[in-house]
DNA sequence: GATGAATGAGGTTTCATTCAT
DNA sequence: TATGAATGAAACCTCATTCAT
C-alpha cells in the first residue's frame, strides 16, 4: 500500500527526466517532487547519484517490458490475417504508449549522459520490429525473412513517427483518430504481405 | 568565406542544442565554439538572452524550410505512379535529414523552454503531411481527401519515425538500407493507392 | 556566545548595505564577513534571495523599535518641563543613533529596491514625531493638538538633521558639542511652548 | 539651444546617480538615457570614466552653488527680524531644494566610491550654518558668536531633517504644510535670539 | 563624435554532493 | 532514514572599459 521512498524518487526522477531532460531535472526537483524536503541531499541516502537514479529508472523500465515481451504470441493463430494484424497494431501501439515516459527520457537525454538510455532505446525498436517480424514469418511461413524484416520495420517506424509525434514532440496529429490510422496500417500491412506470398 | 560572429553563433548554438539540448548547453560552450573568449558575455552583443538565441535559430530553420516547399512540385507529371512516389519519398528523406539538427533541438528541448520549438515541429510534420496529400491527389484526383490524408500520414511517419530513431535517438536501424527501406515505402503506398482508386 | 549563521548573515549584511548601499553589497562580501566561503550561495539556505536578507534584516529593526517604544513615557511627570524636554531630547538622539545602520540601509536604498525600507523609514519619523507631540500635549493640556504636532516635527528633523550628516553623510558638525545641541534644543521647545501656552 | 551631448551625460548621469545610487547606475543606463547608443562606451569620448562623470557632476553642483551664494545677502536690512527670517528661511529651503539632487546622489555614494562627494555635502551643509549664522550676527550684532553658531546650526538642521525626509528617503511629513513649518521656523529662532539679546 | 564588437571581472543564483546530527 | 548546513563548480547575465572603424 505504502510506496517507498526509493520506489517514489523513481517514479518522480523518471517523470521529470521525461518532462524537462536529464540536465534540466534537479535533484531538489525531484526531492520535493518524492515529498522530501529539497536541498538536503536525501536522495543520496537511496541512490549513488544522480545517474545512478536514472540507470535505476531506465532498469526498471527494461524489467517492465521484459514482462510484457511475447503476449503478442496470444494473437497467433486467429486464422484471420487482418484480425490478427489489427490486435498486433493495437499491441504495438499501447508498447509505445507504456514506453512513452521512456520514450521522453531517451529523446531528452544525450548519448554522452547515458548509453544505458540509448541502449535501451535500440534494444526496444529492435525488439519491436524483431517482434513483428517473427509474427509475420508465423503467420505466413513462406515469406522470405528480408521480406518481412522490411515490412516489419516500415510497420513499427509508422506507429512510432506517430507516437513520438504526440509523446516526444507534444505534437498529436488530431485529424487522423487512432482507431483510423490502425485500420490504414491494418490494411497496408496485409495487401503488402498477400501481394508478396504470390511471388 | 567570412561568416559572421553571429552566424556562428547561430550555428554553433544550434549544433550544441541539438547535441546536448537546450539547457544542458553552456552559453560558455557556445562562445567557445564559435571562437570568442567564453565567460564574457560576448554572446549578449548578438543576443539579448541564450532563449533569444534558439529562437534565432528556429526562425532560421523555419526561413530555410519555405525555400525548400513546393520543389516536390517539380516530380509531379512523370506519368508513372511508382516513380514519382520514389522521388517523393527520397525528398520527403532529405527533407528530414535538413531537419535533423532541428528534430534534435525540438526532442532535447522542453515546450516549458521554447513553445516556438514545437509549434515549428508542428508545422513542419503537417506541412509534410499536406504536401504528400496533396501530391497524392494531384497524382490521383479521383482520391477522397481523407483517403489521402490517411495514407499520407502514414508515409510521413514511416519516414519519421525511422529518422528520429537515427537522428534523435542515435539508434540507426542498419539491418535495412535506405534504397530497400524506400522501395518498400514506394511499393505499400503505391499499391494501396491503386486499391483505393478502383473503388 | 553562539550565534547562528542566520544571525550573522543578517548582522553583517544590514552592516554592508549601510555602508555601501544594497546593490553595491555583493552576497559573496556578506558571505565572507559572516565567515563564511564566498561564492558557494550558503546565504541560500538562509535566505531565498538578497532581497529576502534585507528585508529580515529591516523586520528585525521594526522589532527592535516596538521594543524601545514608550520608554519615554517613563520621563513624564517629572514636574519640570525644561528636565523632562532635555531627557526627552537624549532619548530621541538615542533612538536615531540606535537606528543609525537602518538610516543608512534607507539612504542607500532606493524604493525601486525595497518599498519596505522606506515605508519603515516613514513609520519611524512619524512615529517620533506622534511620541513626542503626545508628550508635549500631555505635559501642556492647554495647548493645540496641531501647534504640538507643528513643534514636535521641528524638533525630531531638528535631531533627524543633525544625526542624517553624520551618520548618513559621515560629515559630523565637530563645531557644537552634542550636550550644548541638546541643551539649545530644550531652551527653544520650552520656550516656544511656554509661549503657546499664554494665548 | 541644442544642448551638448557632454551636457547630456551629466545630467542624465546625475539624475540617475541620485535615482539609484552611483554604484547601482550602469554606464548603459546613462548612454541610454542621454540618446546614445548603450553598450558603446560612447561616454568614454566625453569622460575618462564612470568616477569622471561623477566628478564632473558634483562640479558642476559646487558651481552652481558658488553662483547662488550671499544672494541671502539681499534680505538684510528690512529692519524686521521675523520678515527677514522667513525670507531666510524660504532662501534655506529653495537652496536644500536645488540640491536635491545632489543630496540624493551624496546619500546614495558611500565615502568609498568618492570621497569629493561626502566633502562636497559636508562644505554645503557648513557654508549654510554659517550663512545662516553670519546674517543672525549682522542682524543683532550683539549676539556672542557661539550663539549664533549653535541658533544656525539648529535652524538648519531643522530644515535640512525635513528636505532631507522627502527628497532622500522619500517619505514627505504631508501633515505640515511648508508655509506653517517656515512661521513655526521662524517664531522659535525669532523668539530665541531675542531671548538671547537681553542677556 | 558615434558605433559594433570584444573582453576580464564579477554579479546573483542553482546545482550535485557531502557530512554531522 | 531524514535533515540543515556547507561547499566547489558552474549556470546566466551585467558591467566598465577598450579598440577598430
Amino acid at each position: 500500500m505504502d510506496i517507498s521512498t526509493k520506489e517514489r524518487l523513481v517514479n518522480e526522477g523518471m517523470r521529470l527526466f521525461g518532462e524537462q531532460g536529464y540536465r534540466a531535472t534537479s535533484i531538489n526537483q525531484i526531492e520535493k517532487a518524492a515529498g522530501l524536503v529539497p536541498g538536503c541531499g536525501a536522495l543520496y541516502n537511496h541512490f549513488k547519484s544522480k545517474e545512478a537514479l536514472l540507470t535505476a529508472g531506465i532498469d526498471r523500465q527494461l524489467d517492465r517490458r521484459r514482462a510484457m515481451r511475447d503476449i503478442s504470441a496470444l494473437f497467433a493463430g486467429l486464422g484471420d490475417l487482418r484480425t490478427e494484424l489489427t490486435l498486433l497494431c493495437r499491441y504495438l501501439l499501447s508498447v509505445l504508449d507504456q514506453e512513452g515516459e521512456f520514450l521522453q527520457v531517451a529523446a531528452r537525454t544525450p548519448a554522452a549522459d547515458s548509453a544505458r538510455v540509448h541502449d535501451a532505446y535500440a534494444a526496444l525498436v529492435d525488439g519491436l520490429c524483431t517482434e513483428l517480424a517473427g509474427w509475420l514469418t508465423a503467420c505466413a511461413p513462406d515469406l522470405a525473412p528480408a521480406d518481412a524484416r522490411r515490412v516489419a520495420t516500415l510497420g513499427v517506424n509508422a506507429l512510432l513517427g506517430k507516437r513520438v509525434s504526440s509523446i516526444v514532440f507534444r505534437a498529436p496529429q488530431p485529424d487522423i483518430a487512432d482507431e483510423d490510422y490502425v485500420a490504414e496500417w491494418t490494411v497496408m500491412l496485409a495487401d503488402r504481405i498477400e501481394s508478396l506470398r504470390q511471388n
